[in-house]
RNA sequence: AGGGGUAUGGUGUAACGGUAGCACAAGCGCCUCUGGAGCGCUUUGUCUAGGUUCGAAUCCUAGUACCCCUGCCA
């Protein structure tokens, strides 16, 4: 696989390593266990690039100190997952590049070995079943400065406890009526700490464990026994984790001291947390991202202005480029924000190397050769990739129309403009020489066509004997020849760099981008592109990269713009 | 306010008591059949104040700023 340039870990030819891999590293010189990772996404929404990050990360490792690692469900409330984002999550793991080989696994697949130590902590009198409602269990939480208040049930003899509980389990009440509860100390300065709900009565189908179960556990509860039950070594998770390390640590501690035990996995694991992705002008709350698909304002959780997973990919993102770009931001523990044009130059570094060139006009406007033959066509020979011979070369054809863009003509030219302009002269790429003469224009002073002639002497776009020069070359298709095709041009979703800045009273949709797309109905391109498949990625001369979306039909292809090729012109421009 | 974290150029990230480096951005130049790509050069930084030390981004003390925590969400 093309990431795997970093050799043996810890090897002096590496780059620095990051925190996280610094402590796995040293984990395996002491010789601790073989190195087992996870990814543990809650099937409630579509994988975004932050996932992508953790994605990342704890596969990566897992390869580069030959570990392994896990897919995990963390599927423990019913109310908000669905079968299919399972799939999807499935889906982008994979598209990413990332196998979990045997180790798909659900954190309901625990369930009954987890109700069987909750049973354990009850009889060692560490957890009792609450009857306070979730209004009174939040009162008596007390508050970041005051301590909490016991629950007047929280001195239940231990088998009364154990037949509510079970009475629980069978379905003997109503959702919301009773909890299970760890007893741990309402004083604790750790919130988390504060005698935490184990288990609530949820009367709920599962997406995975069906309706076996109507009280279903916390994920505080769930997840570090999840991790232990797999044998996870590092348990990689997100900063706001971190007060919760010492309950996960509490739980597997007191059920240890317990007696309880996992086959085969003599060692518990450590969890580490790591600052998660944020980047400029992107939003990536599934909360959302969820609402934006449920309102409508983007057309599904694949729109390509979405930060999904499959988003970028229907954008054109290639998987090399994203993990590229993770690896490049690297990790920390600091709350950071990337600039959104780290991600855009991944791909495009990326596909600069792979993606064919072709021509495209997206605004076009008629050049008329008049010294060029009416009804004469050659076949130009054109550079697929100039970056890489081996990707050969096509033929263009050429005729005395041709199409070129608007914005590649000024009548009254600007300085420094290289295009053309009346009296001037550009190379057409790989075609010929051409110079403007004169322009037609209809009644309302709107030009219609603009006449030119060609240098013969420049077939192919080369020099012509007499030595002369041009500045600009620009790009073209002829007119007879041009399929139509429609192109959807994106820009960021939010108009505000940080989208969750929003003033006092105002809806986060403010910050929405009202001119994140738009369709251009009708372009014109050179004829190769027919029949392209959905999904190929072409770079358009001067434009930037484009991928077929699924959307084309066999007699009319639509391609999203998936990131413009840098313009130092127009940043000029924009600089005055 | 209690607890848990984090502070290095514009943005990220290294340096683990010994020359503050790298990437992106920015700027300048070269080159070019993409004003793309590529190449070269340049600007910009250790949160603050003390202290220890021959020497501090790193160790100590005291501050400051920001993030997370009062779901029967994850």
């Amino acid at each position: 696989m093309a990431d795997q340039e970093n050799s043996a870990p810890g090897s002096q030819a590496d780059k620095p390593l990051d925190f996280i891999r610094q402590i796995v590293t040293q984990h395996q010189q002491q010789g601790g266990q073989r190195v087992i990772t996870r990814f543990p996404p809650e099937p409630n929404g579509y994988l975004h690039i932050g996932h992508a990050k953790s994605i990342c990360l704890n596969f990566g490792i897992a390869q580069e100190f030959s570990g392994q690692c896990h897919l995990r469900m963390d599927d423990t409330n019913p109310t908000k997952e669905e079968q299919e984002y399972i799939q999807s999550i499935q889906e982008d793991v994979r598209w990413l590049g990332f196998d979990w080989g045997q180790h798909y696994y659900h954190a309901s697949d625990y369930f009954a070995q987890l109700y069987d130590w909750a049973i354990l902590l009850i009889e060692a009198g560490k957890a009792y079943v609450d009857d306070q409602s979730a209004e009174e269990i939040r009162i008596n939480r007390g508050t970041l400065t005051d301590p909490g208040r016991n629950s007047p049930f929280r001195g239940r003899p231990i088998q009364e406890n154990l037949e509510l509980f079970s009475a629980m389990r069978e379905g003997a009440f109503p959702d919301g009526s009773k909890v299970l509860r760890a007893k741990i100390d309402m004083a604790s300065p750790n919130l988390n700490l504060r005698d935490p709900v184990m288990y609530r009565i949820l009367h709920a189908s599962h997406p995975h464990a069906g309706n076996s179960w109507c009280i279903y556990p916390m994920y505080d509860w769930a997840h570090g026994q999840s991790d232990w039950i797999e044998g996870i070594t590092h348990s990689i998770c997100t900063l706001e984790f971190e007060n919760h390390r010492p309950l996960y640590d509490w739980f597997v501690e007191s059920l240890i001291a317990a007696g309880a035990q996992v086959p085969k996995v003599g060692y518990r694991p450590h969890q580490y947390e790591f600052a998660r992705l944020e980047l400029t002008y992107t939003l990536l709350s599934k909360r959302k991202l969820l609402e934006l698909v449920k309102s409508d304002v983007v057309r599904g959780w694949d729109d390509p202005r979405m930060p999904t997973i499959c988003g970028y990919r229907r954008r054109g993102y290639t998987p090399q480029a994203i993990r590229n770009f993770v690896t490049e931001v690297g990790v920390g523990k600091f709350n950071s924000t990337i600039d959104i044009g780290r991600l855009e130059n991944a791909l495009r570094d990326d596909l600069n190397r792979r993606a064919s060139r072709r021509m495209a006009v997206l605004q076009p406007i008629k050049i008329i050769i008049d010294n060029y033959p009416e009804n004469q066509v050659e076949q130009m020979e054109a550079a697929n990739n100039p970056e890489d011979p081996s990707a050969g070369t096509r033929l263009i054809p050429f005729s005395r129309e041709v199409y070129i863009e608007a914005d590649d003509f000024r009548e009254t030219p600007p300085p420094k403009y290289f295009r053309l302009a009346p009296g001037q002269e550009v190379r057409l790429r790989s075609a010929y020489w051409i110079r403007c003469t004169h322009v037609d224009k209809d009644s309302a002073g709107n030009i219609t066509a603009i006449h030119c002639t060609y240098d013969p002497q420049t077939r192919g776009g080369s020099n012509p004997p007499d030595g002369r020069k041009v500045k600009g070359t620009i790009h073209w298709v002829s007119a007879a020849h041009a399929i139509s095709a429609e192109v959807r041009l994106y820009d960021h979703l939010f108009t505000a760099a940080d989208p969750s800045d929003v003033p006092p009273g105002k809806d986060w949709k403010v910050n929405l981008n009202p001119q994140s797309e738009t369709v251009i109905a009708a372009a014109k391109l050179e004829p190769s592109l027919n029949d392209s498949p959905v999904g190929t990625s072409f770079q358009f001369e001067r434009l930037g990269y484009f991928c077929v979306d699924r959307d084309s039909q066999p007699s009319r292809l639509v391609f999203n713009r998936s990131v413009s090729l840098k313009d130092s012109w127009a940043k000029e421009q924009k600089r005055k």
